[in-house]
DNA sequence: GTACACCCTTACGTAAACGTAAGGGTTCGA
DNA sequence: TCGAACCCTTACGTTTACGTAAGGGTGTAC
């Protein structure tokens, strides 16, 4: 028999960390939740198959998603639940339908802060020069911005309490 | 000595609850952090000025960008240790400058996932009618896609281990 | 003057996603 | 065969932003 050296074809728990950018603990964790399985050597060292390194990515792209880990476990479970491709995707589709959504809802929220942002800094920019200068206290009371209103929202919360 | 009834012009910690959607309990959190500053009645009551809506509705909008309740205590005490409002300003400004690159990088990885996303569910659409039926373990080898390369990566990487 | 809603403080509980430490084996090249 | 580098399990610690419960006052409308 010709037994293949594993350390050609298979990865420790350590470079598997290294390729992914994670930590040992942090894989050791998608283990114990049930979103990798790798095989042992005799000795108990935990050998993941190069294909691991995508399943890791593919983690990390759900997180950045906003699923939580355990929200990921049960999205595998209903996965490897379904006996029909169909039926499987039917429902896979269903979550990144919802996900969607809520992605674009965000990026709505966060478009607008930005813009928020930018306001803020405009405005801002506007007090470097402050002639005369005024104390902090005073601040917020000045006609040195020619907004007619008043200042935004994001720096006039700072003074409100 | 005319005065006023308290009760006219003050909010109770559940009135400002309720304005602001918050819990009681969170309220009093920000209070122990040092984020608000209520009045007590003599029963001990603590008692908002109508701006501290203003200041909650400002901690809201600072945690939608990604700062924590800590980094906002930091950003006031910053604010009240400045003496003049020329230097207060510029911390301010850095921050929040430092915080609309980090707002607009999400944007951009929103954005994309956003489109990987899409990607997916036109993928998973055709699945559907997926003909003959397969077992999702087989699935991710039929060629029903069209797609010359294979499944988009949060397809991908669920069959992948 | 009493009921009922609301408030007080204190303090422990919770969930997520790891960090960290202890005590001890495993690999593998030299 | 030895040592350095790496791995194992177990298990407690950490941070954030509150939740929740206990035991007991307060406010106010009737």
């Amino acid at each position: 028999m010709d037994v293949p050296a594993l350390h050609l074809s298979y990865l420790k728990v350590g470079d598997l960390a290294r390729r992914t950018g994670k930590t040992v603990r942090a894989i050791h964790l998608y283990e114990e939740l049930g979103l990798l399985a790798p095989i042992r050597s005799k000795g108990g060292y935990r050998l993941y198959h190069a294909r691991a390194v995508d399943r890791v990515e593919w983690i990390q792209k759900l997180q950045d998603m906003g699923f939580s880990l355990t929200d990921i476990k049960a999205f595998l479970q209903v996965w490897e639940q379904s006996s029909t491709a169909p039926s499987a995707m039917q429902t896979v589709r269903d979550i990144f339908s919802e996900k969607l959504r809520e992605t674009n809802d965000t990026l709505a929220r966060l478009t607008k802060l930005s813009r928020e942002l930018e306001e803020s800094l405009a405005y801002l920019d506007s007090c470097k020069s402050c002639e005369p200068v005024h104390t902090q206290q005073q601040c917020g009371c000045c006609d040195m911005h020619g907004h007619e209103g008043h200042a935004p929202l994001l720096v006039d919360g700072i003074t409100r309490h």
